[in-house]
DNA sequence: CGTTTTCTATCACGACTGTGACATAAACAT
DNA sequence: ATGTTTATGTCACAGTCGTGATAGAAAACG
């Protein structure tokens, strides 16, 4: 039997509301208040289904950390064997892979533009200190996962595994900041062919 | 003779009192009142010199900038040529060149903070965007500086010098965003590990 | 000396913020 | 039906903010 409301949605309707006003005005225009009028809700309701103002911001980020890393577990599975493929194959299926991370479109730009947000916030916000390092891991982890696969190809060697990790996950995480940032500086173009240069140069 | 107060020294002074604030609790934590208080001063004296919140802001934002480039730029002075150096020693010349915009030490950890604060503050202040516009412009045409004169030793095909450009900017820029908000992921000597690395691979 | 400019300090105002408290209403349970 | 949980809405309070206005002290000037 359902109940008068779905919680859960209602929820993440709210969540909804507070990533467009972060993508759109930043983390800093994001209030309980902002929040209500952007989601059509009264603030007392937002109040109903979070306990604050730091409970909506903790739960916003969850849910922005969560869908990107479902979208990026799904891509995977539908990855081919480094080992079935020629270099310029594994190259362009790996910067096809990548770029979810990167703001090449209205959707994943404002994805990126949040999770900067809320990375530099969580430099003096102990409350969402350990979403941020969970976050920041999970690029490298996502970037060590690549670095191996390369490595059990002998595209790699062995003792260059972590530090190419760390180096593709600092491309990444720079391509996005600036791209988010300034993407008259660093165009979405500019961003795809970095990335596929780089891959490429790796797998040589 | 001299004023009671040179007034360009306690400009600098209160600018100072932003970059510690901005640096240790976030560019949210920078008011006009705490600002006077860190500085040790009045808030009608803060007032005095500036005309307001985005004035100071701005003048904190356009020093940082400065302060930046003319280390920059002093480096770059007692630089040797590349033509007179073999591949190792021009990778560690420029390795040490670039580290100066790494959060390598306490002192550059706070310019590269504050700098990341700016720069995300920027995406929706109008007020500061054409200073973030310059900041990022800047470690772009850096980068380019370091890649024309690669190729123009034919270390680098002149076509690649705009897209290597781009990815040493990004690397430099995901190395200091990744050290700043998660140095405990990031290390100093990863950060200087991976550029040293990049160069080396650029040079060969 | 007096006058003027520079500097410091304080108050008040309106606009925000998160949050505690509470009233109302709607849906559900018994 | 009554009672209970769920949900929405409203008010008030203390705190913060930038800023206009103003006053008083201190230094510089004539």
């Amino acid at each position: 039997m359902p109940k008068q409301v779905d919680s859960e949605q209602r929820r993440a309707h709210i969540a909804d509301a507070v990533l467009r006003l972060a993508a759109r005005d930043g983390l800093q225009a994001v209030s309980l208040r902002s929040v209500a009028a952007e989601a059509g809700l009264n603030i007392g309701s937002v109040r109903h289904y979070f306990d604050g103002q730091r409970d909506v911001m903790r739960f916003a980020m969850r849910s922005t950390i969560d869908r990107v890393t479902a979208r990026l577990e799904r891509r995977r599975e539908s990855l081919r064997p480094l080992s079935e493929l020629t270099r310029d194959e594994a190259a362009d299926q790996l910067t096809e892979f990548l770029a979810e991370l990167l703001p090449l479109d209205a959707a994943r730009r404002a994805e990126a533009s949040v999770l900067v947000e809320f990375l530099v916030a969580a430099r003096v916000d102990q409350e969402i200190a350990d979403l941020a390092h969970e976050a920041m891991r999970g690029t490298l982890v996502l970037a060590r996962r690549i670095t191996d696969a390369m490595a059990r190809q002998d595209l790699l060697p062995a003792e260059a595994v972590a530090l190419e990790a760390q180096r593709l996950a600092a491309l990444l995480d720079g391509l996005s900041f600036r791209s988010v940032l300034q993407p008259e500086v660093t165009s979405e173009q500019e961003c795809l062919d970095v990335l596929r240069a780089h891959l490429t140069s790796l797998l040589r």
